[in-house]
DNA sequence: TACCGTACCTAACGTACGTTCGTTATGTAA
DNA sequence: TTACATAACGAACGTACGTTAGGTACGGTA
């Protein structure tokens, strides 16, 4: 599935050891609501030893969000790759776009919650590659339309519809809860292509 | 249309102001993000003056949240009032959705983004009437499957997809841009529909 | 044995936070 | 004129923030 920001079975180096607890922590609090304290707790240090592994807490919160951009492209690029033909491919984009957002659940859901933390240079560098993964979605849809076998109003809303309704996935999804994520994406996969195709 | 939080044309009183620029104020730094000084001084105020008004700052987010909470239940119960049989309630009852996250986009976006800032007992009455909200949604549905009108696989999920799909709406509307609220709308009802319809 | 980089520590810096306090100016009713 | 309510003010409280400086223990390498 997904890679995360880290392998999690190796001995995972500091660095991403606090990243994976900065996930956490911001997920709950926010990134404002977090402190370099309470993060350095979490992990028994102290605050100071962070700064021997990132330079800022800005630092931090752009190394996650730039890691889960990094997954995002590179797993929607490989969903695409292994199907043939608009119908399929938007079908593995979409289940890849709704399993991403179960298994890399807190990253996909900081990657849209906390881009107005980022300062205007960093939110710059993530939402030019946020645009990319979205021109994927909106290039499979214009491709089904022009193939016939999509029937959209406006491939643009549409692409923004499917996106938010799959990313909103990662607001509410509970591991172990009623349904599993192949469930989940199956089901999503499977009212998406009601309403887009012809 | 949907009511926002105070009228926007008579002479505002004090409180009234204060949440509206405590509105925008969230909605671009976040609760956590903005202080009482920024706020005042948004109000050309003291912070100070606030407290005249307000017992504390989270007083404010859940004000807020409160009266945006009413202002939801009150325009989906009118909106399936105004309409007969499942299918045509479904229609506006999305419909209103889709607007009231359009015309009250701030107060919508910070209902879903900054619950987490809620302090636990405020928290429980946010929650417990936006699961009445969502209710409202899953009950649609259902009696439309009932009456055969409807195919749906999960109910529940599938409103789930349908809220969080119009939510999104909140993240990027931009006023004056490509669509208009109710081109937005009508897409999104025809998406929904043709997604649900058997 | 001496040294060096790694990974942490304690202590402190200056700043900003939410909030409280006592005070003041203005308007209104008795 | 007195009395009170309203709505604001400046100053200060104690706490917490992100960050920096300087020091220490340790494991490997020359």
């Amino acid at each position: 599935m997904a890679a995360t920001i880290v392998a999690t079975h190796e001995r995972a180096t500091a660095a991403e050891r606090i990243l994976r607890a900065a996930v956490v922590l911001f997920r709950e609090r926010g990134y404002h609501g977090s402190s370099m304290r309470t993060l350095a707790r979490a992990l028994r240090m102290e605050a100071a030893s962070l700064y021997y592994h990132f330079r800022s807490k800005q630092e931090i919160l752009f190394a996650i969000l730039d890691h889960t951009l990094d997954d995002l492209l590179a797993g929607v690029g490989r969903a695409v790759a292994s199907a043939d033909g608009p119908e399929a491919r938007l079908r593995a984009a979409v289940r890849f776009h709704v399993l991403f957002h179960t298994d890399s659940q807190h990253e996909a859901f900081l990657s849209h919650s906390e881009l107005r933390s980022l300062t205007q240079g960093n939110l710059r560098l993530v939402l030019t590659r946020r645009d990319e993964y979205e021109r994927v979605f909106r290039g499979l849809l214009a491709s089904g339309v022009r193939a016939g076998v999509f029937q959209v109003a406006d491939v643009r809303l549409t692409a923004m519809a499917i996106l938010t309704m799959c990313t909103g996935v990662a607001t509410w999804f509970a591991d172990g809860g009623r349904l599993s994520p192949e469930a989940i994406a199956d089901r999503y996969v499977e009212m998406i292509m009601k309403s887009v195709k012809r």
